[in-house]
DNA sequence: CTTATATTTAACCAGTTGGTTAAACTAAAA
DNA sequence: TTTTAGTTTAACCAACTGGTTAAATATAAG
């Protein structure tokens, strides 16, 4: 028995597109069933309910995400090599798919317990001193290459600094942009080359105050 | 005529919680009437609809943020005092209101209508070089004082770092705070620390590379 | 007292929507 | 050919929900 055409996966393309647009509660079963090019007897047919297909949309991307930054946070470099590699390959990641954190970021401002089950199926359930990064930093700071201070900042800081612009797109276009045409991807990279510049110099030691 | 008590506050006060809890399609009107202590029908008395009173929210919390900013951005003090003022401030202002991100990010994610209205409505629809935030920036890099860069680098690193952990906490607390005791007003006044200086002196000028 | 507004109660309606069902059809596998 | 799983069609249902309505009541203002 050999499906004819996957609809499976059709099923799953539109349903990740109508959820991340629209949300758990503003998808149609009926539209994500149009778009598929199928009938809403199949979709109830692959996945029971609509919060049980909204659960695997929800998984399937959040693991995605979590998984390529655990991949990322692996590393093995010199403190400014890391630094520089993750703060671009990580916006490379956010600006290839724009619109999953903020639909990650939807869930989470739901309560957060379909987080937290996602959360326990992915592999980095507490960064600890084992994780290469943080090893890289500590190791940074006793060589004396860089400032002395708790590695969850600098985390915080590289992943903020790095998110803001695809969460807060339509708003900072709005309000920061004035260009009439504005180069999208020439900005993107100036962002990298900023956020670089700022996090590693603001952290190299400095002999005075 | 006199309310003998100001429903029309409680009304705002509970939608205000609903929807921020759960969003402009997973809130019900007879939850909002419930927590307002009220009834379906003085709901639809006073706000004719549902996507009415979710917009009169939504507006009314977007600007009570983006005005705060806005003040914030109007502040006239030498570079590094500005810095950490806003910082602190904005933090602050995040920390009294969590919820409040989440809720705009939400809309955001829903294709921004409502989100540019509101923008409409608020003052600061384009910084400019009059704005006083501005101006300290590039007064302070032709006094050669920080490193020359386009400002709206800088402010986008300072609000996203000083905004993530207020939208990603959940994530962040599972993730990345190990100890079982977790001072969480603590840990917040160390970001801004940390968050000034990774940034005022990624800014310093620097004599040599 | 009269009047106008505020408020409650309770029933009701219509539209939407998630989900079901049954029958028929397709097509590959055995 | 028979069997089994995939797929469509189309009708249907029950629950929920936004919104309405009408009648009764409260209450302060004029």
């Amino acid at each position: 028995m050999v499906k004819p055409d996957d609809k499976e996966e059709l099923i799953l393309k539109a349903a990740m597109d109508v959820f991340v647009e629209k949300g758990q509660y503003g998808a149609k079963m009926q539209e994500i069933a149009d778009r598929a090019g199928i009938n809403k007897a199949l979709l109830h047919y692959y996945y029971r309910s609509k919060e049980n297909l909204y659960i695997h949309i929800f998984k399937f991307i959040f693991k995605k995400i979590a998984n390529e930054i655990i991949e990322l946070l692996k590393s093995d470099l010199p403190f400014n090599e890391f630094l520089r590699t993750f703060i671009s390959t990580y916006i490379d990641l956010l600006n290839k798919n724009h619109r999953f954190p903020l639909f990650i970021m939807r869930e989470l401002s739901q309560g957060g317990q379909i987080v937290s089950n996602a959360l326990n199926e992915t592999k980095f359930l507490k960064l600890d001193a084992h994780l290469p990064a943080i090893r890289i930093m500590k190791e940074a700071m006793e060589k004396g290459e860089i400032v002395k201070m708790d590695p969850r900042q600098i985390i915080l800081t590289v992943i903020g600094s790095s998110l803001f612009y695809f969460i807060g797109e339509p708003i900072i276009r709005a309000v920061l942009i004035t260009e009439k045409s504005f180069d999208r991807e020439k900005f993107i990279e100036e962002r990298k080359e900023a956020i670089f510049n700022i996090i590693y110099y603001g952290l190299l030691s400095r002999g005075d105050k």
